[in-house]
DNA sequence: TCTGTTTGTAACAATTCTGTAATATCTGCT
DNA sequence: AGCAGATATTACAGAATTGTTACAAACAGA
């Protein structure tokens, strides 16, 4: 399977251009132009995105944090390009966010370079993005959940709170936090939904619902 | 209790970002906006603390020098960040007593990695924060007990209070002091509370009670 | 639009925790 | 030993936390 790569910028001839010069080096590229348009994608199929930071609509910094709030996202490398211009100091800033970053213009040798480079770094090749705990397998990029190869029908909701607890089992997440991850900031709801959310996946998870464990007064997490 | 990470860098668009990827990865972070604001803070609550060299006002340079001229936050590991790449930098920090460097433009990816190695290096790990004492063990991030590897369940306040007492073997706590630690200022109960739940503690961890000494007329102690 | 699914909320039940008070025991001193 | 002050123990009820269920709104697909 190809490695994919994502390309976020909304000038249409750049996308063409990197696309072309990625699909040469054997990357299957998709584009998108605008970050709106991009977060509707199945984000979490590519191993790396190049993202620009000015874009009309929601900025590319922006797309970025939402990624990084979602378990099933965050740990995609991203690749910020930006035009140095007047706000060079406040680009400056906004590159650390990510795990590399390009000035236009930038040569496209230089961009293909800098993608390997950091796909070499985050050993991301061809991952298979599949998390398992003894019977219980997550397959992140289908969105499925397996026991003893069985699926498991899971919702959305569901799957992510079981994706955090597995990605760090043994960590005891706090109400707050879980929020935070699954919810994001832009959706307000009871912390008493994490509590019914929990109780719908111990159902589901039969047996492994065991291992969702409650820690009283601190929260919740996969306790091996 | 999660470990606590300090930044200091007078961009705030960066203080955001670390913060936001830091907290991601369980710590807690708190920020400051110059080395005089940093200086206020209670430093010594901070395992780890992240400077940026050139601020306007005090220099990262110099609050590392002061750090290090007073016992309380001496060992404090400190990461240095700075625009300027040079050599002569680096090595100006590194002789003070930096525990790494890093210069900007940087991935996050990288100093969440640069912080969890440092920590590690000076056994204070984030994933991992393990108080012992014989058979004796307390998983601080679990928030869990354990007795020759079989759990012991504690409660909320049991277990804050052994933290307390594990953190600081020897030393005698009086009961306002416990009050103020386990209790805060919110909330108000008797001094007696804190004999039953001594008691409470002592009986749920056997053999290793005993070790929960009294100081008649001056509180309680983890005396080895 | 109809239908079934997902998801948050609310209400209530079950469980666990925790401070208090009453009583017993201990400690250091004379 | 006897006393006074300090600490230990116990039981219990109220508080806090968590679990469960049912329901309705929102959503998606046909």
């Amino acid at each position: 399977m190809k490695t994919k790569i994502l390309i976020v910028d909304d000038e249409e001839s750049i996308c063409e251009i990197l696309s072309f010069n990625l699909e040469i080096e054997g990357f299957e590229v998709d584009c998108a132009y605008s970050a709106e348009q991009a977060m509707k994608m199945p984000l979490e199929e590519y191993s790396l995105i190049i993202l620009d930071v000015m874009m009309s609509g929601k900025s590319g910094f922006k797309m970025a944090k939402e990624m990084k709030e979602s378990p099933l996202t965050a740990d995609i490398p991203i690749i910020f390009c930006s035009a140095m211009g007047s706000e060079e100091s406040k680009v400056t800033g906004l590159t650390i966010g990510a795990d590399d970053y390009i000035a236009k213009p930038f040569s496209v040798r230089e961009v293909v370079a800098r993608v390997k480079s950091v796909l070499r770094r985050c050993h991301k090749e061809g991952d298979s993005q599949i998390l398992e705990f003894k019977g219980l397998r997550v397959d992140i990029l289908k969105h499925k959940c397996y026991i003893d190869s069985s699926e498991v029908a899971l919702t959305k909701t569901e799957l992510e709170i079981l994706i955090l607890m597995l990605k760090n089992p043994g960590r005891v997440f706090s109400r707050e936090e879980i929020l935070k991850r699954i919810w994001k900031d832009e959706v307000i709801v009871l912390d008493r939904t994490i509590d019914v959310n929990i109780t719908r996946l111990r159902k589901k998870l039969g047996e492994y619902g065991n291992y969702l464990t409650t820690s009283q007064g601190y929260g919740y997490g996969f306790n091996i």
